[in-house]
DNA sequence: GCTGAATAAAAATTCAAT
DNA sequence: ATTGAATTTTTATTCAGC
């Protein structure tokens, strides 16, 4: 495996799994069998300019660089301007309301955008749905959601 | 020292200097007469949700949390939008124009926002002064803030 | 150039004290 | 609740091999 793949690689499972230390990514990699150290995890960290970051869940977490994040982020703020109808809370849960056909995208940028509060998200054509992890955290994610209008 | 002007000391130095390593906290600290270790700095760390970047120049530094600066981003895209002129390269010099009285807080941003490319900003009443570390650097500032507007 | 093994360096945590 | 000293854990680098 190249490195470029293995870059590739480590940005899909970065946003997909909780990476905590840099062991979490020799381990994934040896399950695929892929053998890698370590060592050339830190190296790709650094060229790829992952950051860790404090989660407020208590961890750490790795995670794409804040540019790359910037730019997800002003997706979502783009799409919310253009095609927000409506948000609401109950319990945990978060819906949000889309026009017509908007809704999956929307949904698969916040999956990327990979909030700490969101537990999961679903979306269909002109709803998404988020559960976050508690009902306090719903609520934060509703306040971050309408920030971006 | 209570810890809140503390982390209101590191929030700060994050922003004016490169700070490399926790270590470089403890000193900075302590020639302004602050005596605290490094398990106190990791510890401010992670409450502040500080992270560390992998620079584009090979080292690591500090740096705010995602979220802020997000939201620094949004201000200049939203500032850029609204008073952005013109703007222009010359060596490693960019000149932003702005409509007049906008060029303080425009440069005020960008200071903040403490930019890898950037090695220092001067503003005036309707123009910002970005010097670069070079002039390659310049280029890639120009594309970025172009992309704000 | 890229990598792993070993090591150094840096960062996080534990533990005890306040 | 906050901290420092000591320690453990994690991360970065060096060095040798390819």
């Amino acid at each position: 495996m190249k490195k470029k793949e293995r870059h590739h690689l480590l940005r899909q499972l970065v946003q997909q799994e909780t990476i905590q230390k840099q062991e979490d990514f020799v381990e994934i990699l040896l399950n695929r069998g892929i053998d890698i150290t370590q060592a050339t995890i830190s190296r790709d960290i650094k060229e790829m300019q992952l950051i860790k970051v404090p989660s407020q869940s208590g961890g750490y977490h790795y995670s794409l660089p804040p540019e790359m994040n910037f730019n997800i982020s002003k997706k979502i703020s783009r799409l919310m301007k253009d095609a927000f109808v409506s948000i609401d809370t109950q319990k945990e849960f978060v819906i949000i309301k889309t026009l017509p056909g908007n809704a999956f995208a929307l949904g698969t940028l916040i999956e990327t955008a990979n909030y700490e509060e969101m537990f999961g998200c679903i979306s269909g054509d002109n709803s998404v749905l988020i559960i976050c992890r508690s009902e306090d955290q719903a609520e934060i994610f509703q306040r971050r959601m309408i920030s971006f209008v």
